[in-house]
DNA sequence: AAGCCGGGGTG
DNA sequence: CACCCAGGCTT
């Protein structure tokens, strides 16, 4: 928590103001404080690199340089004017909100933070950072960025992919916040994001309010911010051979010994891609393990799909019982592929498990 | 609270 | 290739 006194604070905003000053980005939007160019930069900066924005920026100046030319606008214009940014539902709210600007605020951008947030597109972020910058109200602009400089300076480790986490940093940076200059000690703790203390890399050496970080001082940059928001899953598709001979025994292999699912036995399998996994649930031939190729009729018996933190298995199953004229001595068998009886003395991996229960149900 | 929306940069 | 974004709207 930031339990800073009121002279540290004052430091603190120096030192960070300091900075700015000398080491800013030159960026076209920084030459001017009207609302309607900061508010146009930074809807555009929205997940979007500073420098894919700038082109963008001036042209549509040019084009659409005050709330009426844009509340005018030809939708098609427009569109094309935001091809390549992505996120076209911000270009639609552009002109929504100028026309909200025409019709409720006198064609003015509203100065009152309230009143911002109520435009089109606008959301706690972006009313701050146009408050701040244009209108000098002392609101911090909580992005990623300042959430993760924020974090690594206190260690706060509220967790940011929860939507209240918001809250915390406010709490934090508001009695921080220079009421001065308070636009310029948002975008300066941007800068410091985008240029210093980076997601991956946190260069504290030429930072200049490492004196104040806690993170620094305790070597856990990279522990912050803190964020559980799942990683998006990987999805793998797989043939899996059930093998019975007619002593009962199972057919199983040894995962390799290291990563995922080290050392634990599964059914032999082999990686399909989706077209194939699609074609082997429906009618049955699939790509199939090695060991099924010279053994018999085989069955499909069903799919299953297992998840794991960041992986995802569809698994398309096929059982086969072994003839009594096939030798278990045909098979491939070494010390990571064998005929096992007495599944309780050996490891198996989540999803064998899984699929043994699906095999004594059918 | 979670899903969705685009594209580019980075390690 | 996986992760990271100068977020906000919809459901």
């Amino acid at each position: 928590m930031n339990k800073l006194t009121d002279s540290q604070i004052e430091d603190f905003q120096i030192q960070l103001l300091n900075w700015y000053d000398i080491n800013k980005k030159p960026l076209p939007w920084r030459k001017t404080k009207a609302p309607y160019q900061i508010w146009i930069s930074e809807i555009m900066a929205q997940q979007t690199q500073v420098e894919t924005v700038i082109p963008y920026y001036e042209r549509f100046m040019t084009k659409y340089p005050t709330v009426e030319s844009l509340a005018q606008a030809d939708d098609a214009e427009l569109l094309k004017m935001w091809e390549g940014l992505g996120y076209y539902s911000r270009v639609r709210n552009l002109k929504l909100a100028a026309q909200q600007m025409i019709r409720d605020f006198d064609g003015q951008f509203p100065s009152d933070l309230t009143d911002i947030l109520s435009l089109k597109g606008i959301g706690p972020y972006t009313a701050a950072a146009i408050a701040s910058i244009s209108f000098n109200l002392a609101e911090p602009a909580i992005d990623g960025n300042l959430m993760r400089v924020t974090s690594r300076l206190f260690e706060l480790d509220s967790d940011i992919s929860k939507s209240n986490a918001r809250k915390s940093f406010d709490e934090v940076l508001r009695p921080l916040i220079s009421s001065e200059r308070p636009g310029d000690f948002n975008q300066a703790l941007m800068d410091i994001g985008s240029q210093i203390c980076t997601p991956k890399i946190a260069r504290c050496e030429i930072c200049p309010l490492n004196q104040y970080c806690q993170a620094y001082k305790e070597g856990t940059q990279l522990n912050f911010p803190v964020k559980t928001k799942k990683i998006k899953q990987t999805e793998h598709f797989f043939a899996a051979f059930a093998a019975q001979n007619s002593l009962g025994e199972w057919y199983l292999e040894k995962r390799p010994e290291q990563g995922l699912l080290a050392d634990m036995w599964l059914f032999p399998m082999t990686e399909l891609t989706k077209a194939e996994f699609n074609q082997a649930s429906t009618d049955g031939t699939s790509k199939r393990p090695k060991i099924s190729e010279s053994i018999g009729k085989i069955n499909f018996v069903s799919n299953y799909k297992h998840v794991f933190s960041h992986q995802k298995w569809n698994i398309a199953l096929f059982s086969c019982q072994i003839e009594e004229k096939f030798e278990v001595s045909e098979l491939l068998l070494d010390e990571n592929k064998k005929w096992i009886k007495d599944l309780s003395q050996i490891p198996l991996a989540g999803p064998q498990v899984k699929l043994f229960e699906i095999l004594n149900k059918n």
